[in-house]
DNA sequence: CTTGAATATTCCAAAACGCATATATATCAA
DNA sequence: TTGATATATATGCGTTTTGGAATATTCAAG
């Protein structure tokens, strides 16, 4: 009754901000920004970001699916390992202007 | 004694990717981005925003100092106004592109 | 069908978050 | 100083998130 017609209107736009609010949930750890990172030379699996952070296993699976549910990595199965990339090159745009941002801001502030 | 004289070592690089995580944490409520989309055409004060969005004050200000905690806002007080505008253009440039992001995964997904 | 390697899920307690209500502070004008 | 307006902070409470440990699932090989 209140958004079916009309395109664009303030029901869409409130549901597409917390679409984008989500997306930036899956970022806001610095664990997931750092496999972000180890994505952006191609896909690894999870022995892979295993052997390059050292972290248990299942802390670096659950993080795994919190960027796979919000959308920001793909899988892909290879016997029983699971290999992960990312979904989409403009991850690797936003993680960029972030850490610029906080480069320039750390620089002013000393 | 980890950390003092290489400059980018891991432990800068850690600290970065911590402050990247907060950064991102600011964008983690549909309020708060549409906040910053109200931002895009100049400063607001409080009055301004509620007049727009219908909130409750201290709600508004609530999230406002989210904004602010992380730098993404900044403030200029004008007799017993409060003005509020973005730190930093590049905000702008993350939030379309996140916005984008979600735009070709919900076009992709029907 | 069993085994072992790779990955995923569940469970739990502590901490953090979201939001409404109530209260406090700041500024100006009279 | 008092009152009015604008904004900020405190409080309380239900919900969510975090991270480690234990457990479960998946798959290929034999």
């Amino acid at each position: 009754m209140t958004s079916d017609q009309v395109p664009n209107s303030l029901d869409d736009e409130n549901e597409s901000l917390t679409l984008q609010a989500e997306l930036c949930q899956s970022l806001t750890h610095p664990f997931r920004l750092r496999i972000l990172q180890i994505l952006e030379d191609g896909e690894k699996n999870v022995s892979d970001i295993k052997l390059i952070t050292n972290k248990p296993q299942p802390y670096i699976s659950q993080h795994l699916r919190v960027l796979r549910d919000k959308g920001v990595v793909i899988t892909r199965r290879k016997a029983n390992e699971v290999y992960y990339s990312l979904a989409d090159p403009k991850i690797l745009e936003i993680c960029e202007l972030v850490a610029d941002l906080i480069a320039k801001k750390h620089k002013i502030q000393e």
